[in-house]
DNA sequence: ATTCTTACA
DNA sequence: TGTAAGCA
């Protein structure tokens, strides 16, 4: 895992990002303004990027170029990042429930930990990310 | 030489 | 989004 702290390192600026992603400074700008990356600062306050910053520009720039407008891409992103800690979750749990098993299997009780529903994506409603 | 912020088109 | 001004 120590392959992560590689890819968030801060590495690139502007200039560089730029060739790489055929994006230009002032959607690149934008999209940190959306809070849709967050790349740091030297000393002079340039920016920096990171590989997982240009992973994450060029998967914006693929949507944009699909139609998807700011709202739908900040929609897919955050479900990426949902998706992400859910699997998290899912290991922590399994953890705990090794655990938790012995105790109830001595106790004998039975709890069932329900959880509401996500949201679902309505075809009316996904409209609302495309450009018109 | 480059990038940054802010503001206006 | 593009562009220009004024800084760092």
């Amino acid at each position: 895992m120590r392959d992560q702290i590689r890819r968030n390192m801060p590495l690139f600026p502007m200039r560089i990002v730029t060739k790489l992603t055929e994006l230009t400074p002032r959607q690149i700008r934008y999209y940190e303004q959306q809070g849709l990356i967050s790349p740091s600062r030297t000393s002079g306050n340039q920016r920096l990027f990171s590989f997982n910053d240009v992973d994450r520009l060029l998967e914006i720039k693929s949507l944009m170029e699909k139609g998807v407008n700011i709202a739908g891409v900040k929609e897919v992103l955050l479900k990426s990042q949902q998706v992400l800690e859910a699997k998290k979750e899912v290991e922590k749990v399994k953890q705990e429930m090794s655990e938790q098993e012995l105790r109830r299997m001595l106790k004998q009780q039975l709890i069932i930990p329900s959880r509401p529903g996500q949201t679902h994506l309505i075809h009316g409603e996904l409209s609302r990310f495309f450009r018109h």
